[in-house]
DNA sequence: CTGAAAGCGCTAACAT
DNA sequence: ATGTTAGCGCTTTCAG
C-alpha cells in the first residue's frame, strides 16, 4: 500500500468543485464566502483530513513562520526545562510551535542555533544568552520586526526586552538572612565560567550585603563550579580553609546540590549554615531543611512569551526589562550557628 | 533604516553572475561545478550572509523538513527535560532542529501536537505516548517513510520502534532489595492516572517481586499521586494504616520526592525503608541516603534519536523495542528496619 | 559544466 | 462571492 500523498488545497478544491483560492479564503477567514460553500469546503477538509502546509504559506506570505525559537543552556536543568515548558504553554494558544535548542552556554552554539531559527523565520526569538555572546547581529532582525527577548540574563550589544529573576536582590536577601543570624564569614559558591552574568549579579548581591554589614569581601571565600560534583569539591575546599566560612551561599540549584551533598558527606555537619539561590524540590526534606531564594522559572517563561507576543501584536514601546521576583523561603538551614 | 530583505538564492546568483541553479548546485553538492564558480559562489554566500530557506526547500522537494518532532508530558520534569536535551544533542549533528511540545499526558493535546508536527513534515517523530492515546492514525505516515519512535512507553495501535527504561525489571529489583532486607509489607506509591503504562509496569514488577517472595498483594498498600504534594499525602495515608507498611517503593521521581518529604515531616522517621524508581540529584545528601533504581534519561533520548535516524537512513528492519537498563544504586534508605 | 523553464503548496493582487 | 494569474524561494527537469 503506497502511502497516499498528503492532501493539498488543490485536492480539497477539486473535491468541492471550487478554486483553491476559495478554499484558502474559507480556511483563513480571508474575504467573504457563502455559508454554503463554506460548509462544503469545511466538510471536504474534514473528510480528506486536509491540513494546510504552514511552510508553503510561510514561503508565499514572506512573513514569519508559526514557530517560536528558544535557546537554553541545558533543557535537563529543571530551571530551564520549566522555562521551556512555560514558553510552550504560553504560545500554543496562538498556534505557535516551539523550536528548542541547547547552547551549553557556548556562544558559538548559541549563534548557530539562532542562525537556524532565523533561517526558519521564527515569529519570535527567545534566548538565554551565553556568556561572551554578542547579539549586535540581531539588530537588523529586530528592526525588521522580529521580537527578541532575552531570558534569565540580559543580551549583549542589543537593546531588546529581557525577562529575568532578580539575581542581585535575591542574593542580597539570601546573604542578609545569613548575616542576620550572626554569620561573619560566608562562602560563595558560584557557577562557571566566572563571567556568567547570573554568577556576577548574585556575587554582587552577596558583596553588597557584606558591605552593608560592614564586612570585608574576602576572595578566598569565593569558589566556583559548574557541576554538582565540582560544587561539592569547591564547598569542601572552602570549609577546609584555615579560617573557614561558617555559612555558605550557593549561587544556583547545581551549586546548592553540591553544597548540600558535601555537608551531608562530612558527617552531616550542622555547624555550617546554607542558603541556596534557586529552590529544590527536596528542600523541605533535607536535614536541616534548606533555606532558599526561590526563583519562579514558569513565571519567567510565561512573561518572556507574553512580552514577545505583545511585540508581535505591534507593541512598539521601548525595550523593557521585566524583573521576576525571587522569594526567600526560610526553612532552617540559614539559621544554623556553629560553635564559634 | 528599513530592514533589508534576507538574501535569497537569486541574490547570490546575481552577485556572482550565474544562475540560481548553479548556486543551488554548489550549496547542495548536487551535480558538478567548476572549482572557480564554486569559490566565487561560496564567497558571495559568505559576503551576503545567505542562508537557504529550509521551508522553501521543503515545499519544493516535497520531502520531510529538517525538523524532529518531540512530544513529552512535561519538559519541567528533569527526566523529560534531559530526554529532550539528549534528543536535541543527537540530531543537531545532522542539521535537524527540535520541535518540542508538551502533552501534559493528555491524549488530545498529544494528538494535536503530532498533527502540527505532521503538517510541518517533520523528518522523524518521537512521542512519549499519553495514557489512552491511540496511534493507529500514524500507520500511513509510518508506511510513507516517517520514522516514529515511542519513548518511555510503548505506543498503542501501531507497530513502531520504542525506547524505554526497563520499568518492570527495575521495579522488581528495587522491591527485591527491600524484601532482601526483611520487609514484608511494602507500600507502592504510583503515578496517576492509574492506567499510565509506566505505573502499571512498575506495579507489575512490584507484584512479581512480592509473589516470588511468597507474599500476597495487598491493594491497601498501593496509593497514587501525580504531584509531590499529593504523593506526600498518599505516603502519609499508607503509613497511617492500621497495619502500615514498613517500607515504601516510590514509582517515579515525583513520588519519591513526596515520600521523602513525608518521612522528613514525620519527625524524620528512620523506621520506614524507601526505594525510589528514578534517581534524584540529592539522593546521596538525604538522611538516610536514598536508594534508587536509576534510569538513564540521556541514554533513552540518544537511543531514540539514533533509532529514528537509522530509519531515516533506510533501515527497514522490523520495529524493535530498545530497552534501556536501570541500575540499582543502594545508598541506605532501602536497608532500614523498623522496630517490628 | 551551466542555464531556462516549470512547479512544490500556498496566497496577494487583480479580475469578474 | 468566486476565479485567475502570478509569484514566494527553492529544486527538478530538461536543454544546451
Amino acid at each position: 500500500m503506497a502511502a497516499s500523498r498528503r492532501p493539498t488545497l488543490a485536492d480539497v478544491a477539486r473535491e468541492v468543485g471550487v478554486s483553491a483560492k476559495t478554499v484558502s479564503r474559507v480556511l483563513n477567514a480571508d474575504g467573504p464566502s457563502s455559508p454554503e460553500t463554506r460548509a462544503r469546503v469545511l466538510s471536504a477538509v474534514a473528510r480528506l483530513g486536509f491540513q494546510p502546509n504552514p511552510m508553503a504559506r510561510s514561503v508565499r506570505v514572506g512573513g514569519p513562520d508559526t514557530t517560536v525559537g528558544l535557546v537554553v543552556p541545558d533543557p535537563g536543568n529543571p530551571f530551564f526545562g520549566t522555562v521551556a515548558g512555560a514558553v510552550e504553554e504560553a504560545v500554543r494558544g496562538r498556534g505557535l510551535t516551539l523550536l528548542m535548542g541547547s547552547s551549553a552556554d557556548d556562544p558559538e552554539r548559541e549563534r548557530a542555533l539562532v542562525g537556524t531559527f532565523l533561517a526558519r523565520r521564527v515569529s519570535v526569538l527567545l534566548v538565554v544568552p551565553s556568556p561572551g555572546a554578542d547579539h549586535a547581529y540581531l539588530a537588523r532582525h529586530r528592526a525588521g520586526g522580529l521580537p527578541v527577548v532575552f531570558l534569565d540574563r540580559p543580551g549583549s550589544g542589543l537593546a531588546a526586552d529581557a525577562v529575568a529573576g532578580t539575581h542581585r536582590a535575591g542574593a542580597h536577601e539570601g546573604v542578609a538572612h545569613l548575616l542576620a543570624h550572626g554569620h561573619r564569614r560566608i562562602g560563595f559558591l558560584g557557577d562557571l565560567p566566572v563571567r556568567l552574568h547570573t554568577r556576577r549579579e548574585r556575587l554582587a548581591g552577596y558583596r553588597a550585603a557584606l558591605t552593608e554589614a560592614g564586612l570585608p569581601y574576602d576572595r578566598a571565600l569565593v569558589a566556583n563550579a559548574h557541576t554538582a560534583a565540582d560544587a561539592a569539591g569547591a564547598a569542601r575546599a572552602l570549609l577546609a580553609l584555615p579560617d573557614p566560612p561558617t555559612a555558605l551561599f550557593a549561587g544556583n540549584n547545581v551549586a546548592a546540590t553540591g553544597a548540600v551533598t558535601e555537608l551531608a558527606r562530612s558527617g552531616r555537619r550542622r555547624d555550617v549554615a546554607l542558603v541556596a539561590f534557586d529552590d529544590l524540590p527536596l528542600a523541605e526534606a533535607l536535614d536541616p531543611p534548606l533555606t532558599a531564594v526561590a526563583q519562579d522559572p514558569a513565571a519567567i517563561g510565561r512573561a518572556a512569551a507574553e512580552t514577545a507576543l505583545a511585540r508581535l501584536d505591534g507593541d512598539r514601546s521601548r525595550a523593557r526589562s521585566v524583573p521576576v521576583s525571587t522569594r526567600l523561603v526560610p526553612r532552617g538551614s540559614g539559621e544554623l550557628r556553629g560553635p564559634g
